[in-house]
This record gives C-alpha cells, sequence and structure tokens, in this order.
DNA sequence: CGAGTTTGACCGGCGC
DNA sequence: GCGCCGGTCAAACTCG
C-alpha cells in the first residue's frame, strides 16, 4: 500500500500516480512516457497534455514553477511524516545536518504499490562487502599504491585537517531536490560542468551512486546520480544548492546569439529560465520539448531544449501558458 | 599540461 | 567503543 495511491484525490488522473513516471516528492514529472518503458525519446507531446493538470493536494507542476526556489524548497523538504506526500523514493529530509534519513533514499519503488517493496528491507546479509567487491570490476586494480597509506601512518591523513582545534560545526546542508528520469544515459547533461568526485556502492543496489560537484568557481552545487535497482531504466538525480553564476551552456549560446544584453527586451524563455535559480525552473525548462526539429532523434535536444534553441524559435505560448506563470512569459504585443 | 575520472581511504554521525 | 553508512578527499590515472 502506497500512500500515494492512498491519498490519491484523483485516481483517474493521468497525471497521477501512473507507473513509470517520474515523481517529485510525491508530485509526478510526467514527463515520462509510460508506453514506452524502453526510450523516453519520443514523447514530446504528451509532456505537454500531461502538463497542464492541476491540483490542491499536490504540487502541481504549475506551481512547482510558480514558486520561488526557496518557496519550492520548503515545500519539498517538509519533514517526511507529512502524511499524504512522500511514499516516492525521493525521502531526504534535506537541511538536517545528518544526512541520515530513516528511509533510504533509493530503492524503494516508487511505482509498485505492492507489498513487494518492504521498504527497507534491511540487509544484514548484502553489506558491503560483497556490494563493493561486486563494483569494481576488471579494471587493473592492481596497483597497490600502499605506500601511500604508509605516509599518512594510519589516521592521519594530511595535516591541512589535522588542526582540531578548531571547533568544527557542523556545515548546513542545502536544500535538495530530486526527480526521476528515464534514461540510459547516467550523467544527464544539463548545461552545468560537473565534476566527479566520489562514487559508492548503493546498499541493496548493484548500481553505485556518483557524486558531482559543479567545477564553476566558488559554486558549491553538488549532485548525486544514481539508477534505481528497482527499475534499472530509471535514474535518480539529486541536486543540492543553488549555483552562483548561470548555465553555461545557456550563457555560451545566448552569447554567441547575441541576445543577453542587459536591454533585451524578449529573452528567450529558455534564458529567463536559466536566469533563475538552478532549479527545479531549470529543470523544467530542460523537460520542455524541443522547438525545433533539427535534433529530434537527440535525447539532449529533447530534455534541454535551451541548448540548442537559444532564442529563435519562440515557444508555442499557448501550450507554455498553461505551464508557465504569465508573468514568466515574454509579453505578446498585439 | 590541465581538466576530469577513478578509487581506496578517511570522516563524522548514528545505533547498538 | 565498535562497526556501519553516506559522503568526501585526494593521489593516481586518463584523456584531449
Amino acid at each position: 500500500m502506497s500512500n500515494i495511491e492512498k491519498e490519491n484525490p484523483s485516481q483517474n488522473d493521468p497525471f497521477y500516480y501512473n507507473e513509470q513516471r517520474g515523481i517529485i516528492r510525491g508530485s509526478e514529472f510526467p514527463f515520462l512516457n509510460d508506453n514506452h518503458p524502453s526510450t523516453m525519446y519520443n514523447n514530446q507531446p504528451k509532456l505537454m497534455q500531461t502538463l497542464q493538470r492541476s491540483g490542491p493536494s499536490y504540487m502541481s507542476f504549475t506551481e512547482c514553477l510558480s514558486m520561488d526556489y526557496n518557496t519550492l524548497s520548503t515545500a519539498f523538504d517538509m519533514p517526511c511524516s507529512s502524511s499524504e506526500v512522500i511514499s516516492s523514493p525521493i525521502q531526504h529530509c534535506s537541511g538536517a545536518p545528518s544526512g541520515k534519513s530513516s528511509a533510504p533514499t533509493n530503492n524503494e519503488n516508487p511505482s509498485t504499490p505492492d507489498s513487494s517493496i518492504s521498504s527497507s528491507s534491511n540487509d544484514t546479509a548484502t553489506q558491503q562487502g560483497s556490494a563493493k567487491t561486486k563494483e569494481k570490476q576488471q579494471q587493473q586494480h592492481h596497483h597497490h599504491h600502499h605506500h601511500q597509506k604508509e605516509s599518512q601512518d594510519g589516521k592521519q591523513k594530511s595535516n591541512n585537517k589535522v588542526s582540531k582545534t578548531k571547533k568544527k560545526e557542523k556545515r548546513e546542508r542545502e536544500p535538495r531536490f530530486s526527480f526521476l528520469t528515464k534514461s540510459e544515459i547516467d550523467h544527464l547533461e544539463d548545461g552545468y560542468r560537473w565534476r566527479k568526485y566520489g562514487q559508492k556502492a548503493v546498499k541493496n543496489s548493484p548500481y553505485p551512486r556518483s557524486y558531482y560537484r559543479c567545477t564553476s568557481q566558488k559554486c558549491t552545487v553538488k549532485k548525486r546520480v544514481e539508477r534505481s535497482f528497482e527499475d534499472p531504466s530509471i535514474v535518480i538525480t539529486t541536486y543540492e544548492g543553488k549555483h552562483n553564476h548561470q548555465c553555461p551552456a545557456t550563457l555560451r549560446a545566448n552569447t554567441a546569439a547575441g541576445i543577453l544584453s542587459p536591454n533585451s527586451l524578449l529573452p528567450s524563455t529558455s534564458s529567463m529560465m536559466a536566469h533563475r535559480p538552478t532549479f527545479p525552473q531549470d529543470i523544467f525548462a530542460r523537460l520542455l520539448p524541443p522547438y525545433n526539429n533539427h535534433h529530434q532523434g537527440d535525447p539532449t535536444a529533447m530534455f534541454y531544449p535551451h541548448l540548442y534553441a537559444p532564442q529563435q524559435q519562440l515557444p508555442d505560448y499557448g501550450l507554455l501558458q498553461d505551464l508557465v506563470p504569465s508573468s514568466f512569459l515574454p509579453k505578446q504585443h498585439p
């Protein structure tokens, strides 16, 4: 039994509760086409249709967009105890200094309301031992760099952090934001540049979790990417923090197109999105289908149209109006 | 050579 | 205190 199913305000609502759709904390991203489990590349129109719905007791996509970041963070980071939401696999009670939430951030099946989930079927057996060895495979990992360990002599790794006299303040965790994407690609292109800084085996899952940091200087945004083992076609991406800079891809595109001048009266939707805090608006922007046909087979173009179409073809605002608050849209002159 | 990845070690919180 | 666990560090490595 899933909460989602139970509390679902409208079962027959196509937006709500459908397997293989993305879910944001109980709200769903209908950008995934349920009919094509193996591919996501040909469902543009459906996106627009399903996006339009909105409802009272959960966050619709539109509402999502209309909120500013903080509001949204608050909404999404409400304590997991809140009844209605949160049977989704994205359950980090962020803000909590200890990133440890009682519920696993993964591996709960978002879609199957059955009992088969056993939310946290506690391991015991599948301890890291097996998982660890499984994760590494036939790389030429036979470089024992034991010298490294010797040099640091046990636990002292670097002199930098030896100074323990300093009282360590728990660094606050930034709000997190997760979403599910059906994709064969693990690390989805999102216009920003990331450097991978870690990879860990995920408990009870054959798929590892990767940790990325934004490469832009001073930008503290992080990102985790892992694949759902319940449905390996689904990628769980979790962002943490806000970019303190513009999306490089958009910047590049817009600069090249010369539309970034401060006086620009008609910014493209994409650049408009890009100027807002990183996400979820950005994410939303990237979910919009492309408006040109040049890259139709290209998944990148499919999800990140602004990378390809920085300006010229303004989107069909008739459709977009249903998604984006009018304040976001350029003024239409008669 | 610089930027990005890989990967084992380390860290700190938490439960027992 | 010990071990688990999620997250991070950083040396070694790879790639363009």
